[in-house]
DNA sequence: TAAGTCTACGAAAACGGTTTCGTAAAAAGT
DNA sequence: ACTTTTTACGAAACCGTTTTCGTAGACTTA
C-alpha cells in the first residue's frame, strides 16, 4: 500500500520533520536516526508524493516539450526526433524528465501553452518549431518560463533559441550546383510561414545572386518538409513550361519526395541533381545516395539542453545560437550530370 | 504575477470552495456568481495549480512513457516514434499529457521505474519494449498501476500488452523467398534477448521447416535494430564459407545497413535478396526498393491508447492484442534473381 | 401559514509534503 | 563546574486545491 510521510515517522518514532529532512539530506539528523528511517522506508517502499512535493518546493524537475505547430506534425520528423533524443539525453543526466503536451486539447478548449506551463509549473521549456506557429506560443515566450527554442526565434527575456545557420545551407547548396556547373536551380521550401523557410529561401535568393544565377519565380515552391510534399511540389514544377535540372530541398524527405516524383513521371533519374537538407540516416541509402547540407542534431540538442539549464540557474540569458551546416557530397548531383 | 484561488476568492468576494466549484463545474452555484468569477479568473489570468490539484484530487492526466531497455536507444528508432505518435494523438484527444522518464538517472541512483511512477502518480503508463529489458520493470508490471506494453510481454493484472503477430512476420518473409525459389535464407535479428526477437526467429524457423528448408546455424544472426548492427552483421555474413543469398532482417534499418555492406563489399546486389521489417518511410526509397513485412504502427498506438484508457476506467484488464503484418512486396527481392 | 424542498454558498478538514524556528541535551571551552 | 556552542530533533505553519457537510434563506406545497 502506498505509505506517506507520516506513517513512515510514526513507525520509526520520529517527527515528520525529520524523515523529510532525511529525505531531502538536511544535515542536522542523527546518523542512527537515518539508518534507521532509510531502513523502513526502504522496507515499505516509500516514496515521496511528486505533487505534494513539488507544491511544497516550488521546483517540479520536469521540462515541458512543445511543438509549436498548430498540428504536432513535427512530433515524428526525423529531424526533431534526432534533436529532442539528445536533448532528452542531456536533460536527463541533469535529472530531468520530459512532458510532451498534446495539442488535440486546443481543439476543446480555449486552453493555450503558457497555462499549461504554469499550471504544471515546469521548471523550463523546449519549444520545436518549423511550422507556422500558434500564437499563444508567444505568451510563453514573453513569461517568466525559461524557454529555449529550436528553429524558431523566441525574443522573451527568459528566452534563448538555437537554430542551424539557415542562410549558409542554402549557399552551401547554391554554391555545389554551381561548381557543378548547374545554372537551373530549383527551390523547395518548408512550410513557408516558418522563419526558417524564409532565411533558406533569403540564403537561396542570395547565394544565386552571389554567383550572377538568376532565380526563375516559378521554380520557387513550398512543401512541408515531409515526403509527400516533395512529390507533389516536385509534380508541380514538372509541369512546368521550363523544368529546373536541379533541385534543392530544405528537407531530406522532401528531396526524397522529388525524387520518387521524377521517377515515376518516367524520366531519367540521372538528369536532374538533387540535395536535400538534415541528412537524416536514411539519405545514404536511397537511389540515388542524397547529397545533403547536414544539420548537427546532437549538437543543437544538447545546446538546447545546456542553455535551458543555465537560464533554470539564472546563469544566463536571451541567448541565440548559430550552428554551422556542412555540405556531405554523396552520388545525387554526380558532377557528369550537368552541363 | 502568480495567482492563487484564495485571492480569486477574495477578489470575487466568495470563499474558496466556490471558486473551486466553479473550476470543476459544480452545479451548485448561482449562475451570475459564476459570471462573475469567471470573469475575474479570466482577467487576471489565473489558472490553478497543477501540483496542488493532483495532490486533492488523486487523478493526474499524465501517462508515463517508458522505454524498457537499459540505453534508451528505442526513443529514436522510426518504428517506435511512429507508434507513440499515435499513441500520443489519441491520448491527447482524451485529454492526456505523456511524461517521458529519462533512464539516464540510473545512473546516479537506486531508483527504479516503479518509483518514478509512483512518484509522479501517473494515471497510467506506456511501456515500450524491443530491447533488453531493465528488471525493475517488472515490479511496475506487477503494481497497481495500469501498464500497456508495446513490443514486451506484461502479465501484471493492471497490464496488456500489444504487438504484431511475430511468428507470422517471419512465415510471410520466409513464404515470399521461397515462392521466388530462394533457399538459402539467413536470419538478422534484433536484440536476441528481446521477446520479438525470439518469437520472430521461432516464426523463422518453423515457417523454414514447413517448406522443408533447413535452416543454416551460421546464418542466424543478431543486431540491435538499428542500421550500423545490419551492416555488421551482414559481413559477418559475407565471411561465412557458405554465403547466404536470401536476408531477412528484422527492421528495415537493419535491412538498410546489409545492403549497404555487401554493396561496399563490392559484390553485386542484385545476387542477393534482401527483407525488411517495419515498413518505415525510407523503405521505398532505398536503393533497391526494400521489400518488407509492414507493421500496422498506426494501429498499434491507437490501440494501446483505447487498452490504456480502458484500463484506467477500470472497464478491462490483462488483454493482449496481436496486430497483423502485412508484406509489402518492392523490388529487393526480384522474381529473376532466384535460382 | 406551517412544514418541507431547493438553492447557493461557506467552514474546515483533508491531500502529502517542506521549512523555519525554537529548544533540550550533549559536547566543547575556560 | 559553569558558560557557550553544537547537535539532533519536533511543532507548526504553509504550499494551493478539493470536497464533505452544514445551513440560511427562498420557494413549494397542502
Amino acid at each position: 500500500m502506498k505509505m506517506t510521510i507520516k506513517e513512515i515517522a510514526k513507525l520509526a518514532g520520529v517527527s515528520q520533520a525529520t524523515v523529510s529532512k532525511i529525505i531531502n539530506n538536511y544535515d542536522d539528523v542523527g546518523a542512527k536516526t537515518k539508518k534507521r528511517v532509510l531502513q523502513i522506508m526502504d522496507e515499505y517502499g516509500y516514496r515521496p508524493s511528486y505533487s505534494a512535493q513539488s507544491l511544497a518546493k516550488k521546483i517540479t524537475k520536469v521540462i515541458g516539450v512543445i511543438y509549436a505547430g498548430k498540428i504536432n506534425a513535427n512530433f515524428n520528423h526525423p529531424f526533431f526526433v534526432e534533436v529532442v533524443s539528445s536533448f532528452k539525453k542531456t536533460m536527463g543526466s541533469e535529472g530531468y524528465d520530459l512532458l510532451f503536451f498534446s495539442n488535440e486539447k486546443f481543439h476543446k478548449s480555449d486552453e493555450n501553452y503558457l497555462a499549461r506551463c504554469q499550471h504544471y509549473n515546469v521548471d523550463g521549456c523546449i519549444i520545436i518549431g518549423g511550422e507556422e506557429v500558434e500564437p499563444s506560443i508567444y505568451d510563453l515566450d514573453k513569461s517568466e518560463i525559461p524557454c529555449v527554442g529550436v528553429d524558431i526565434e523566441l525574443s522573451g527575456k527568459k528566452s534563448a533559441y538555437i537554430m542551424t545557420d539557415n542562410p549558409q545551407i542554402s549557399a552551401l547548396a547554391v554554391e555545389h550546383f554551381y561548381l557543378l556547373g548547374q545554372r537551373d536551380i530549383a527551390f523547395i521550401g518548408g512550410k513557408e510561414e516558418s522563419v526558417i523557410s524564409k532565411q533558406r529561401y533569403q540564403g537561396f535568393i542570395d547565394e544565386m545572386k552571389t554567383y550572377g544565377l538568376k532565380v526563375n519565380p516559378e521554380w520557387i515552391v513550398y512543401g512541408d518538409f515531409f515526403e509527400d510534399s516533395g512529390y507533389e511540389k516536385m509534380e508541380e514544377l514538372l509541369q512546368r513550361p521550363s523544368i529546373p535540372k536541379a533541385i534543392f530541398a530544405a528537407s531530406d524527405l522532401m528531396a526524397m519526395g522529388a525524387i520518387r516524383a521524377v521517377k515515376e513521371s518516367g524520366r531519367k533519374i540521372d538528369d536532374f541533381s538533387f540535395i536535400g537538407c538534415d541528412d537524416i540516416v536514411a539519405s545514404k541509402h536511397i537511389d540515388p545516395p542524397l547529397t545533403t547540407v547536414k544539420q548537427d542534431k546532437e549538437k543543437i540538442g544538447k545546446m538546447a539542453a545546456y542553455i535551458l539549464n543555465d537560464m533554470i540557474k539564472e546563469k544566463i540569458d536571451q541567448t541565440s545560437i548559430k550552428i554551422d551546416p556542412e555540405l556531405i557530397v554523396r552520388a545525387s548531383c554526380g558532377a557528369n550530370k550537368a552541363g
